[in-house]
RNA sequence: GGAGAGGUGGCAGAGCGGUUCAAUGCACCGGUCUUGAAAACCGGCAAGGGUUUAUAGCCCUUCGAGGGUUCGAAUCCCUCCCUCUCCGCCA
């Protein structure tokens, strides 16, 4: 959410950062809205602040045994009046804060401008993407000429948008995931956080996902529905909900390997083939919370401790500042990390590392206690995939082929697979 | 799933319709005293919102959440949530 003072005090400027998304904000509607709020509320709080003091004075009275009876008559009709402003300025509240759900993080001044994908700017590369001596393949066909890749009997269970790995291969995705764990938390200075997959709308909407993305996520039916994760990145982050720290408690550093699940409503017919994008995908996630003025050197590091996976695994990736229209909903600046993938000849997207601001912070009111003015102050939040796990696994597929179609297994894996060096073992 | 108990400020804990615009204690911060510390004493000590140049004042809201009764609700009524104990079931 944006500061609402700024969004009221600041309109104008508001609405021009928000266009460098393609986002129109009417900024006159929401000005009449806010200035009807304000006189309505000013006038509520009155009638408030005069009932208090008038119930007063009759508990008083009655203390003393004095008559009451005109004291009630000239406060008869006060409730009344109460009501109604207070049901009105309770109607225009909720119309404000719709308003501020919807509207999107400011931008950080060094996005780059664009529309689109097309626009956004690579900012380095590493690695080399290999060069093989003869046609490489996708991972669909490495991995079903395995037979260690089973899009067939994941339809049978659960229809399009799900796998089934078998054998070395489910072994290698679970050798991804402790890789990356170990890494962040020895040696990047993360906790390691086990949480639940099934959260609460609140929760939802202390990241961003809701109000506005509800068709994105799957929803139980049961008595108070719960939300399957998308990204571990909602329970991790509102571990900072409803919280003040004390400035020494901060930065704190979570990561958490989940299960992501996502409905990809209007993605049909994008990467249907193949395991790019599912519905369920495994993602190691790393969440920060730090003290505003830290928050720009922390997406800096957040970003390198992805790419610290990447380069471990000797993948090679390039790192894209997202431009203006390209970029999500929360964040106020992210960097994709493209891995290469040879079956496509082309880097895709492996990791998204953003910095929220106070935009979550605010949703949820997660704070720290200013060390020199002992005052609350909302705290920024990052967050990054350090990396999709089942993206991970089709590049070490693709990038680490040979001619004979088996697959070479990444020095930095080998202990986790039992010291196999080759998928086929 | 069954039965019971309970949710009050950082913690403990009182209050059960107006004298509590939440007592008291602990913790914490400042001061006096002291060579220093402790003790003792004095003072301070929630968050959100509104108004405002203001993190100054003033006002509003918040005693698990939401609704209701009332001139007035932490206190009465209804619904829900959560925690704890016992029983049952279960990885």
């Amino acid at each position: 959410m944006i500061d609402p003072k700024l969004l009221r005090q600041s309109t104008a400027e508001v609405a021009r950062n928000l266009a460098r998304r393609g986002h129109a904000f009417d900024a006159t509607a929401y000005l009449a809205l806010e200035e009807r709020r304000k006189s309505l509320q000013v006038d509520t709080e009155h009638l408030q602040s005069e009932r208090n003091s008038r119930s007063k004075a009759i508990g008083q009275a009655k203390a003393k045994g004095e008559d009451v009876a005109p004291l009630l008559a000239a406060v008869a009709d006060l409730g009344d009046r109460l009501a109604s402003r207070q049901a009105d300025l309770q109607a225009l509240q909720s119309r404000l804060r719709d308003i501020e759900l919807n509207l999107p993080n400011l931008l950080s001044d060094d996005v780059p401008d664009g529309r689109d994908a097309t626009a956004n700017v690579e900012v380095r590369r590493w690695g080399e993407p290999p060069a093989f001596a003869f046609e490489p393949r996708d991972h669909i066909a490495l991995g079903e000429s395995l037979g260690l890749l089973d899009f067939d009997a994941a339809s049978k269970i659960s229809g399009a948008r799900f796998t089934v790995l078998h054998g070395a291969l489910a072994r290698l995705q679970r050798a991804l995931i402790s890789f990356m764990l170990d890494t962040h938390t020895d040696e990047h200075g993360y906790q390691e956080a086990y949480v639940p997959y099934l959260v609460h709308d609140l929760a939802l909407e202390g990241t961003g996902q809701l109000p506005k993305f509800a068709a994105d996520l799957f929803r139980t039916d049961s008595g108070t529905p719960f939300y399957l994760i998308p990204t571990a990145e909602v329970p991790l982050t509102n571990l900072a909900r409803d919280v003040i720290f004390e400035a020494d408690q901060l930065p704190l550093r979570y990561t958490a390997h989940t299960p992501c699940f996502r409905s990809e409503a209007g993605s049909y017919g994008q990467d249907t083939r193949g395991m790019i994008r599912q519905h369920q995908f495994e993602k190691v996630e790393l969440v920060q919370v730090v003290a505003a003025d830290a928050s720009a050197a922390a997406l800096e590091e957040l970003t390198s401790h992805a790419e610290k996976i990447l380069q471990r695994l000797e993948l090679p990736y390039r790192v894209v500042a997202l431009c203006a229209g390209d970029i999500g909903f929360g964040a106020a600046k992210t960097y994709d990390l493209e891995v290469w993938l040879p079956g496509q000849e082309r880097y895709r997207e492996i990791s998204s590392c953003s910095n929220c601001t106070d935009f979550q912070a605010r949703r949820m009111q997660a704070r720290r206690r200013n060390p020199q003015s002992g005052k609350p102050e909302l705290i920024h939040t990052l967050n990054g995939s350090g990396v999709a796990a089942g993206r991970a696994l089709i590049a070490v597929l693709e990038n680490y082929q040979q001619a004979d179609g088996d697959v070479r297994i990444p020095a930095v894996l080998q202990p986790y697979m039992g010291g196999a060096k080759t998928l086929q073992g």
